[in-house]
DNA sequence: ACTTGGCACTCCGGCACGAAGAGTGCCAGA
DNA sequence: TCTGGCACTCTTCGTGCCGGAGTGCCAAGT
């Protein structure tokens, strides 16, 4: 076990290379935080906190820099999450309270998160699996050509062409509307499937085959819709990264174009509050020298998606994780307004 | 004017240099092309470019390296376009066919236009401002809100909720469903608001409130529409800019984060045809040593929107010109099919 | 009037060398 | 257990030097 003392130790190295992004020595803590021991005292603290793994030295004889692990105590045990000042969170709600539509609350967020912690920023949009419907409508085109449009209480609406197999009356139609959205209106939408399941059996036998396409074609959208997309903004703070970077910015660039590789990393966040991934943590190779801060945000109490910020390793947790949980919050209540 | 062969020396600095990224020099140049003359003949040739602006010097006794004007003058007489490789068209055309919507016809435009070009690639979703209607559809969600479906000849699909002034009958949404599409279907966006101006006449005092609102939500739908939004994609090709790159990247990802530099960019470009920007050509300042490529598609003959890419200045202007133009066209057919 | 070879000059890039600075490990003493 | 001291290690600069590549110019050749 660490004693207080180095732990204080690695707190301080921890802060002051996140600061000065240089290998932090012995006598520049001493001056710098005021520990109340020699520098030969550090010295012996800091063999010991690399003994155990938590920092290293690029080369012999150069100051010391915190590990991975070392960053993960330092997240769990030694740092809080610091809360924005009253000024910032004003102008996070008047920001994001001129949105008009749920495109623009998702670009706007990505802005903010990217402005408040220069970082790149990454937004979930509203997942459907924890969505219900709001409305279900099918418009007749053309004799054998309908339109299926579905709305979600997030405000998403999807519409689908459908090709049916025969024509189909405008009464039967009607019909086929008014029991759709009896059965799943306020439904959530994996309910969808077994609420809807009987009800060709209804309908003549003409018109069973237009109607299980129909489904067929809701129910595929439902799914389509749940694999979620996602916005990202502040690339352009990649090029703080470091010095030597176009061989660490490559790599990450390259993740996040792909979607499926974000997805996944928030995705995996299973914590339902504030995560955070440190390096090699992260699975994706390209992202081994980056951190992950995501959290859940939801309009009611549940998280409906998931937003974060990308970062180096060196990053100040404690600010980034506020902002995180700060913005997280505020789009919540947005999307609970609307 | 400016002799056969020193427009033919400017056309090997351009290509060794685009090769190379390094001053090319008389020597080397000789070697490589076969000119057949001397380096000293070259020599002089070279001043005299130089003299005119067309290449310059990084620091005396160095090669030269082609300036804008350079490049300019290259492009407009000295290079053609490149065209693909057969099995480069064949690939580019089974990779778009595949596609199932909209947003994944761009979505693979701009990767497939990333990755042939090694560059950045930007893709405007289709403009509306020459898109026709397909279809409007008004559906009475509840007694006084209405949702308004826009469907175009490009397959997007729009809606709007509509809250009324007052409530509006059944019968009376038919009607004015059925004359609203009698008058706008397959008619041009910007033919709808002369259109649809005495509708209202036909109609009860009563209704005509609610009217007015939604034939007002229409006319904003199409003038919202026709702000376009646009897709980026292979900005981890940016690593390869140059060695220095920290300061050359990051002007360049900051205005690639605004679309509404992007889309003056891509609509600044007035030929309909194809458009080269040569470094500061551009009017951001970011993008002053980086060239634009783009170039109109569209469905049928006329342009619905551009798309290009964004490189370093010093970029191989055929293949890129070449791939941008191919690209183009199969996007043109693809969307004229569906 | 061009073209060519030769020559002197310039400048960058790489390398070795040395000095300075920062930091460490370890040891002996408090 | 902490502290001060000391020797050692490494990186980082700055300097000086050399080679190479390239230029400009001039005088001679076609």
């Amino acid at each position: 076990m660490l004693s207080e003392r180095r732990l204080e130790v690695l707190r301080a190295i921890v802060q002051d290379y996140v600061g000065t992004e240089e290998p932090v020595g012995s006598k520049a803590l001493t001056e710098r935080h005021n520990l109340k021991v020699s520098p030969a005292t550090v010295r012996n603290d800091m063999a010991a906190l690399e003994e155990e793994g938590y920092i290293a030295q690029p080369h012999t004889s150069a100051g010391r820099i915190p590990t991975d692990k070392g960053y993960r105590l330092f997240v769990d045990k030694l740092a809080g999450v610091k809360p924005l000042s009253s000024p910032e969170r004003r102008a996070i709600q008047n920001f994001l309270e001129g949105a008009v539509d749920l495109d623009d609350v998702v670009g706007r967020t990505v802005r903010l998160l990217a402005q408040l912690t220069r970082q790149v920023a990454v937004v979930q949009y509203p997942s459907l699996t924890r969505s219900t419907v709001r409305h279900v409508e099918l418009l007749g085109l053309a004799p054998a050509r309908l339109m299926l449009v579905l709305i979600t209480d997030t405000g998403r609406v999807e519409q689908r062409m459908i090709d049916c197999p025969a024509p189909i009356g405008e009464t039967v139609l009607a019909d086929l509307r008014a029991r759709l959205n009896s059965r799943v209106v306020g439904e959530r939408f994996t309910e969808v499937p077994s609420l809807v399941q009987d009800l060709p059996e209804a309908f003549d036998a003409d018109d069973r085959g237009t109607i299980q396409t129909v489904l067929a074609t809701l129910l595929e959208t439902l799914v389509e819709e749940t694999e979620e997309r996602l916005m990202i903004g502040g690339t352009a703070n990649l090029t703080r990264f470091g010095h030597d970077f176009p061989l660490t910015i490559r790599p990450v660039l390259e993740a996040l174009e792909e979607q499926v590789v974000l997805l996944k990393l928030l995705g995996e966040a299973k914590d339902p509050g504030m995560t955070v991934r440190i390096g090699h943590e992260n699975q994706h190779e390209g992202l081994s020298s980056t951190s992950v801060v995501s959290v859940g945000y939801g309009s009611g109490d549940e998280a409906v998606a998931k937003l974060g910020v990308v970062g180096p390793t060196r990053m100040d947790y404690p600010g980034t994780m506020g902002a995180v949980r700060a913005v997280a919050r505020y789009v919540g209540q947005i999307l609970a307004e609307s």
